[in-house]
DNA sequence: TCATCACCTGGAGA
DNA sequence: ATCTCCAGGTGAT
């Protein structure tokens, strides 16, 4: 890889794509479903899957994707700002049960209950003298009841993680099969899911199902949309989004950045959360 | 199709 | 101390 592209970790871990890795001195410790990943900015990255080069899409061609993206100052800035600011590619099962549970929830409360699932439902491992809870398997999960899920403090959220897992375990939803299908259709799949409207089956689609072109619209980039491309953009304003007007706009986003769109949507995102010194994990 | 509203919970700010 | 408000939304009316 180019060193121009270098992968940072703190920008990309701090980027609200994951939620169960902590930083222990200057080693970072992550859960991806039933693998550990330890990282140490310029050194090397280590999986207990022994997978590698994966989980930081280290086989994206960035010097392609930015010259893609790099459409206006505003995030031609966000790219300066933050070198080294990757998608990752996560575990799906994870990513889909991690996004169900963000739904009204800020970043430190999402990581409370998703640490409280590993414990309770996880495997006990070592990797790397780093003792950790893997991310329960969706047969695993399945099994939980509402209360213990309750227990790992979900809230209203506990019914859909149930129903999401055992669409999983049933085989009603593939998630693997997804990978191979194109935006729209795999969007629509995820949508049937009971918890899962457009944003969060963007976030899923676009972290861990390789749909670059997805663009997650949440609160804060819709703030984004309204400050900086009012202009670009027809009928922006901070109203919430309906179902119709979601469609609208990402397509008309799409249009604009192009089929790597996702990874404009992850500057961004970086970029105003710290001009407005939002906290990470 | 659209506008409201309730929803668990923890943390920040008044 | 106690209260209010909000956080990377979604589903039901």
């Amino acid at each position: 890889m180019h060193a121009k592209f270098k992968i940072n970790l703190e920008h990309t871990i701090n980027s609200g794509q994951v939620f169960l890795w902590n930083k222990i001195e200057e080693e970072w410790i992550g859960v991806n479903g039933q693998e550990i990943i330890v990282a140490q900015q310029d050194s090397q990255i280590i999986s207990s899957s022994g997978k590698e080069g994966y989980f930081f899409r280290e086989d994206d061609n960035m010097e392609k994707i930015l010259s893609r993206i790099r459409k206006d100052k505003i995030v031609n800035s966000a790219i300066m700002h933050f070198p080294g600011l990757r998608l990752i590619r996560q575990d799906a099962f994870q990513c889909y049960i991690s996004f169900i549970c963000s739904s009204n929830a800020s970043i430190r409360n999402i990581k409370l209950m998703l640490t409280n699932i590993c414990k309770k439902f996880g495997e006990k491992t070592e990797f790397n003298k780093h003792e950790c809870f893997t991310f329960p398997t969706p047969e695993k999960l399945a099994t939980a009841s509402i209360k213990q899920l309750l227990d790992c403090r979900l809230g209203f959220r506990a019914k859909y993680v149930r129903d999401a897992a055992k669409m999983v375990d049933t085989g009603r939803l593939d998630l693997e099969s997804l990978k191979k299908m194109d935006y729209q259709s795999s969007l629509e799949k995820l949508r049937t899911v009971y918890g899962i409207g457009n944003k969060i089956a963007d976030c899923i689609l676009l972290f861990s199902l390789d749909k670059l072109d997805a663009f997650p619209i949440d609160r804060w980039s819709q703030r984004i949309l309204l400050k900086y491309y009012s202009k670009i953009f027809n009928d922006v304003n901070e109203k919430p989004l309906t179902e119709k007007k979601y469609e609208e706009l990402h397509k008309e986003i799409v249009n604009y950045f192009g089929p790597y769109a996702g990874y404009a949507q992850q500057f961004l995102f970086k970029m105003e959360r710290e001009l407005n010194e939002k906290n990470w994990l």
